[in-house]
RNA sequence: GACCCGGUAGCUCAGCUGGUAGAGCAACGGACUUUUAAUCCGUAGGCCGUGGGUUCGAGACCCACCCGGGUCACCA
């Protein structure tokens, strides 16, 4: 970053004479606090009560009020100037008259900037134009910004009365590394981050209502398991040992439940050694939970519920328009049967087939990265190119087949299955549970297949977890338990169609 | 990892079959005491992503690389 004034653009040049000349005046250019009485918002909406009870002064003045916030607008009339701060409840108007502020404070004007912090004492009244807007009669610079915002300027459609930003920051590098300055233009970009907040809050108020503990297990795990990933790896010095940060919290989670905590949740960051995509990003946040005595139907119930839960108290409806297709979401949601899902997308029995014919079905629909993948992949792979897309609608995909399942419970009625769901939204899957399997020597059974896996190739099969198995022949009770990605359900109620979008700092590549 | 598109002023972008780098906004100076993308007059602002090549001459054409976006693949 060049800090020799001779390097810099005029623009930043500009600003840092004009802070020398603020300084020059004795003026402290970074404030330490400013007392402020009321958001923008609180300011308006005091005015229009006083307005409607007819409390208003003399001259139309409403209550005194000090705000702070950031100029983002400025039109110099010359003996007045109108400008907009915003602060975190909106924006505001602000006007400035050499009569009312006096000629000293009125001169100085001419050091502020679009981007600085100001804090204003004045009272509110309402323009010819109709705006509520802050008289200024007295104003202090609370922090001078040295560099230019990517300030858009805002245009209020006169017909529809919507706002209409005419030329902005639109350089989505620059807006995902300079996230500060995307916030610092973009008030709905913020409001997506508000919303992500609140679906986090209610994520976790309907478990804590449910009777569920909120746990902490490792990030930092000797040996990583509960998905299918690459893991990052990493080391610890003083143990000299190889540790992994952590692909799921799975393991962990059940060792508390054979520990007694009986319904445990954890939300939290995991991380995958995967390419990045509009879906992925290599660290994201998972919520998972485990209930004791329930299975899977019990945890589709609960699915439902609490994403219910999160509409009715995030959004206040149960529709939504989701990356072009309108949701709704009335429950029961329907339930399909995988097998049946991918027979139906394949016009013809899947359970009927042997290994060969399905692969020879997945060639025909070209269905790319097939070497090396056994059954499982192959429906998989079937279920994604057939059945994903067309899962709009909130649905259960339920009872997948086991080579896809390491830790799920065999299907009570049919050998070859699991107990297990996905729920799917907008064709992007969001929740994924199952009864848990809590017989040990099934699980090292299961464990022992996808060492074969792995010894044969595929990177992403599970370890065998002796600590994990050693947990669960002391006893874990019958336990449902469910994986939700945070990142895609705010995605959804969002509607952003891209996980960076909902992510304040993305992964990049490093700059320069 | 593969493919497609892009990188030009602080921001948003234009730049024709190769011929001395442009606009709007922002900035700077000036006018204007209820404006709404305020307006008007004037001024300044560029390693055209980086490195090579072709050419009398490259922002443009060729090669390599860097960075990003999108699509696909893997997963959530």
């Amino acid at each position: 970053m060049a800090q020799d004034p001779q390097d810099l653009n005029q623009v930043l040049r500009a600003r840092r004479e004009k802070l020398a000349a603020i300084r020059g005046k004795g003026i402290q250019p970074f404030a330490y606090s400013f007392d402020v009485t009321a958001t923008s918002a609180q300011s308006v909406a005091s005015f229009e009560e006083a307005e409607k009870a007819g409390r208003l002064g003399a001259d139309g003045q409403g209550a005194g009020t000090a705000l702070g916030g950031r100029i983002v607008a400025w039109r110099d009339m010359g003996k007045s100037v109108f400008a907009h701060v915003e602060d975190r409840a909106g924006r505001i108007q602000l006007y400035f008259k050499k009569d009312v502020v006096g000629p000293e404070a009125f001169d100085r004007l001419t050091l502020l900037d679009l981007g600085d912090w100001i804090g204003v004492e004045g009272t509110t009244f309402r323009t010819k134009t109709g705006e509520v807007t802050v008289r200024v009669t007295a104003w202090a610079l609370l922090t001078k910004s040295l560099r230019p915002l990517p300030l858009g300027k805002v245009e209020t459609d006169v017909a529809s009365g919507e706002r209409v930003i005419h030329s902005g920051f639109a350089d989505q590098e620059a807006r995902y590394r300079q996230r500060y300055a995307d916030l610092a233009v973009h008030p709905d970009v913020r409001e997506v981050f508000r919303t992500r907040a609140r679906v986090v809050t209610e994520l976790r108020r309907f478990l804590d209502g449910e009777g569920f503990l909120e746990v902490e297990t490792p990030v930092l795990q000797p040996l990583y398991g509960g998905a299918s990933a690459k893991p990052f790896v990493t080391k610890h010095n003083a143990l000299d040992q190889t540790m992994y940060l952590r692909i799921a919290d799975e393991l962990y989670l059940k060792r508390l439940i054979v520990g007694g905590l009986d319904r445990v949740y954890e939300m939290s960051k995991d991380f995958r050694n995967e390419g990045l995509s509009p879906r992925h990003n290599p660290e994201f946040t998972m919520l998972e939970w485990y209930q004791a005595f329930t299975d899977y139907h019990a945890q589709m119930d609960l699915s439902e519920r609490m994403l219910l839960h999160v509409l009715d108290h995030v959004l206040g409806r149960r529709a939504l328009t989701c990356f072009g297709h309108e949701i709704e979401f009335r429950p029961p949601f329907p339930r399909v049967r995988f097998m049946d899902a991918v027979s139906e997308g394949l016009g013809t029995e899947v359970h009927a087939l042997d290994d060969k014919q399905l692969r020879a079905h997945a060639e025909r629909l070209r269905v790319p990265d097939l070497k090396g993948a056994g059954r499982g992949k192959l429906l998989d792979k079937l279920f994604s190119a057939l059945v994903e897309p067309r899962l709009v609608q909130p649905t259960f995909v339920i009872d997948h087949p086991k080579e896809l399942s390491p830790l799920a419970k065999e299907h009570r009625g049919d050998p070859r299955l699991t107990e297990r769901f996905e729920m799917y939204i907008a064709g992007t899957e969001v929740f994924n549970g199952f009864s848990e399997l809590n017989d040990p020597l099934d699980q090292r059974a299961r464990f022992e297949a996808q060492a074969g896996l792995r010894a044969a190739g595929d990177e992403e099969a599970q370890q065998i977890d002796e600590d994990y198995l050693r947990a669960l022949e002391y006893g874990m009770p019958p336990t449902g338990g469910v994986g939700m990605g945070v990142d895609r359900l705010v995605m959804a109620i969002t509607n952003q169609p891209s996980i960076r979008d909902v992510l304040l700092f993305p992964v990049l590549r490093t700059e320069e």
